[in-house]
DNA sequence: AAGCTATGATTTACGACGCC
DNA sequence: AGGCGTCGTAAATCATAGCT
């Protein structure tokens, strides 16, 4: 009984790597709230919805980020300059 | 919400992010055996009464607190 | 094709707060 | 006060998708 949930359990861990622009908004989310990169419950709502992902998913996403940013902030550093001329562009009107 | 410490430093954008104390006890994988007995016990009843939890932290080798954290993270797991 | 790394998911361990 | 409850998360680890 538990071997076939776990078994159920650990198919969860065949993924797929999230589309493009799901990342796309992702990252924008997260290098524009750098300084506090915990978005609400709602927040993640709205990013589940527009990336068509779940909300734990999201979670998951933010988690994982923020640990592996922190790890290696020099490794993401053109990523960081990117979205932040991305959003300075849109700011701009 | 705020949890665990924040560092105090401008100017360093993951300065006042959530970080965990450094006396948090490092993640121990727990064994197979472990992990299957915990299952079966939480199959049994999903609350631990005190008496239980020592029998199982003593039989496993974890301590009281790592059953009754472990309970409480596989009943999160269920939801 | 094989190896390696990036990435999404899961597992331990707590902090914050709640309710008895 | 004190202990165990949930909730959200950190950090480590797992599994494998997808490059090189």
């Amino acid at each position: 009984v538990m071997i076939l949930r776990s078994r159920f359990l650990d198919a969860r861990r065949k993924r797929r790597n999230f589309s493009k622009q799901a990342t796309e908004i992702l990252n924008e989310y997260f290098y524009s709230h750098l300084s506090n990169p915990y978005p609400s419950e709602e927040a993640k709502e709205e990013l589940a919805k527009k990336c068509s992902i779940t909300v734990s998913q999201v979670s998951n996403w933010f988690g994982n980020k923020r640990i592996r940013y922190k790890k290696n902030i020099g490794k993401f550093q053109e990523e960081a300059n990117l979205y932040a001329a991305k959003t300075a562009v849109t700011a701009a009107h | 919400h705020k949890e665990e410490k924040h560092e105090l430093d401008p100017n360093n954008p993951v300065a006042n992010w959530i970080h965990a104390r450094s006396t948090r006890k490092k993640r121990c994988p727990y064994t197979k055996y472990q992990t299957l007995e915990l299952e079966k016990e939480f199959l049994f009843n999903m609350y631990l009464t005190r008496d239980r939890r020592y029998e199982v932290a003593r039989v496993l080798n974890l301590t009281e607190r790592q059953v009754k954290i472990w309970f409480q993270n596989r009943r999160m797991k269920m939801k």
